[in-house]
DNA sequence: CCACAATACGGAGACTGTCTCCGGTTTAGC
DNA sequence: GCTAAACCGGAGACAGTCTCCGTATTGTGG
């Protein structure tokens, strides 16, 4: 939290503006552009929303593992309305995904066109991204699993992301500024993990020293 | 498991046969050596000791997440003994770790005397480090969150198997393999985390590529 | 504007897993 | 053998997940 914060200071570019060039989008109902004839009853709408607010405070202060059952409760919808809307909690979490998803991607092309050294550069988008996946307490993890299962339904999400990770990595690679053979989905993994261990650990732990390991590993000697 | 077996190939010690310094033991009822009156009853030990080996079963089976209640009936006791013997699931993953705290400490020794170049012998006891504690599905993560809390059952263990990996970095870095301010417990962190990752993923991915990094940015340039 | 089919709601409840309490049983020491 | 201490185990309280279906709401065609 602190760490990004720092980070954001950092390099903040007009927020939420850069356009991403990914799927986002999306939200009820419009998974398939195609065959979809209704557009969703207006009760549906409203209580899809009101689920969605709810689940996110609610994974804010208490972790994406929280009573689906009670988010229903708070929202004041009975749980079968819930469980119609989002079958599974990753559902729910990947629903949630897209508040963090555009903005990672401004992010990554932030940080690009700060033009820093790639050390730099890397370090201040890691955090950033850290930042934002560790927003609720437990969705690290999840996204570590989502993000090799073409099966989840996160797993869109976290290739949009993958992708903007894949233009950092890429910006500095052209640069001359990367040791040969690094795989950006690799870094991603691994920057995935260290988001990982600092969310469950007990401890507030600063994940810059495990980032700078990470950095010193991909950056041109 | 596969990288494991590998590994193990590479540079497995006489087994099981160098002494730990750290505290070990600590079985059944013995933890605080002064204040144990009794050692524990007969009936009690075989209880213990069924619950264990089934949790061995069960955990390598489906993963440490399995349900109490169904070791505890396939260990042929009731809940309540279960639950008399290891309070938390915790508990029991701890009494479970005793298992490779021993080989995980006799394979840093191991790794160091291999007297191999840096890179290599820190890429071999990362994935000897990795193998075992991805034994049982979901006790990495544990392993993550316990390093870090005292207050967890598993820290001490965690204590153990750090130290371990310290004697390790310390020696590569008498040596001057390393870079200056590489931190023991850091590296520890970063490396719980690759084996995190790997042991979420849905995918069977090759911690090998992560490692590599990981040790680039630790060793000397 | 109203009827009526399509759609959505929500809560009762089945199911699974966690964890406790306590009457009954086993053990160890005498 | 006898007794007290230690231990057993299962009934059941509790919490969370998820479904089924009778009822209510919506929006559309007449």
């Amino acid at each position: 939290m602190t760490s990004s914060e720092t980070g954001r200071a950092m390099l903040d570019p007009s927020p939420g503006t850069i356009g991403v060039q990914g799927d986002s989008a999306g939200g009820p109902r419009q998974q398939s552009p195609e065959k979809s004839p209704r557009p969703m009853r207006a009760d549906a709408k409203r209580n899809y929303d009101k689920i969605l607010a709810t689940a996110r405070i609610v994974f804010t202060e208490r972790g994406t593992d929280s009573s689906l059952d009670e988010i229903a409760k708070r929202a004041g919808v009975g749980p079968g309305t819930l469980y119609r809307h989002f079958p599974t909690r990753e559902a729910l979490v990947d629903a949630l995904m897209q508040d963090w998803t555009d903005r990672v991607a401004a992010d990554a092309d932030a940080a690009i066109a700060t033009g820093l050294p790639a050390r730099e550069m890397l370090l201040g988008w890691f955090e950033h991204f850290i930042g934002h996946i560790t927003l609720h307490r437990g969705a690290a993890s999840k996204i570590c699993a989502a993000m090799d299962d073409p099966a989840s339904p996160m797993y869109r999400k976290c290739r949009v992301m993958g992708d903007a990770n894949r233009r950092v990595i890429d910006h500095l690679d052209q640069a001359g500024d990367l040791r040969p053979g690094v795989d950006a989905a690799n870094v991603m993994r691994l920057v995935s993990g260290v988001a990982s261990v600092a969310d469950t650990s007990h401890a507030e732990l600063d994940v810059r020293p495990m980032l700078e390991v990470v950095v010193d590993g991909i950056v041109h000697t």
